[in-house]
DNA sequence: GTTAACGTTGACGTTAACGTAAACTATAGC
DNA sequence: GCTATAGTTTACGTTAACGTCAACGTTAAC
């Protein structure tokens, strides 16, 4: 049993758990082109990798538009030295973004961190009723 | 010059470059629940925290439903032992959430890192026109 | 007292990311 | 030949997160 080379729309669909109808709003934003068999799309591996990074751009909360920056990244057009250049720029600069996102991300968890804290030692002392409960200290430390 | 306690809503649109507008949609959104002197808001300390908690959801990637639950999770309501292990669970569950978040952010990174590495042996070979440039690896290994 | 600066409440407009429904085509199974 | 299944296009609907006026109220300055 080979793994398949070529996917219809809902196979795909099927597989990352999102509508045909949304896999054809990628396309229509330009993310994606598959070929056509007459009047139907068939995906190969490349598109199903393409689409593969745009759901996890979105799990990451990324824009469509951002997800595709990305991906455009990932896939260079020409290649001279100032194309390099510049895209070198670009990834150097979503790489700073993307790590800011992380430690953003990574605050919020430290609050979540505390507010467990408390839960656990107010279950502990058995009678969560009667604990002080102050505000997170997380957020203190903050500079952006 | 002591640390302001209280701000208008122009302030705080300046300090956290959004506009009055953004401020006062999270108030209809119940995000924000300002004070008002006769009919102008004013936002004290926790006010401000609250908003700057918001932003920093945003630049998350989280949407403002998220960061109100998050927000929400941060000043506790009732304290009794089932709405501590209630609570307790929603911050397992998200934190959870939030690591995921940071891994799929994380693997775009590497990705990023690929086209830099190739970027740079590219210039540094100094004939940036007649390099292979594979399609980037880092989207390989993929199974959530 | 009027102009400027700041704030307020509607209310409608806009963009992103799809959902939903209608009407049609093509193929496979019976 | 007919129905079921999968796919297609077109088009309008929806929600989130604000932007953009318009019309109005107050204090502060001149």
């Amino acid at each position: 049993m080979t793994e398949p080379t070529h996917f219809t729309i809902s196979e795909l669909a099927k597989e990352f758990e999102v509508t045909s109808r949304t896999i054809r709003f990628y396309e229509e934003k330009g993310l994606l082109s598959p070929t056509r068999n007459g009047q139907h799309r068939i995906y190969d591996k490349a598109d199903r990798v393409r689409l593969e990074l745009i759901l996890r751009g979105k799990r990451a909360g990324l824009s469509l538009d951002e997800s595709r920056e990305i991906i455009d990244m990932y896939a260079p057009g020409s290649s001279n030295e100032r194309q390099y250049r510049f895209l070198l720029d670009k990834v150097n600069n979503k790489q700073a973004q993307l790590e800011r996102q992380i430690e953003d991300i990574q605050q919020l968890i430290v609050g979540l961190e505390e507010v467990r804290d408390r839960c656990e030692t107010a279950l502990k002392s058995n009678k969560g009723s009667s604990e002080k409960y102050p505000m997170p200290l997380a957020y203190r430390r903050i500079q952006h």
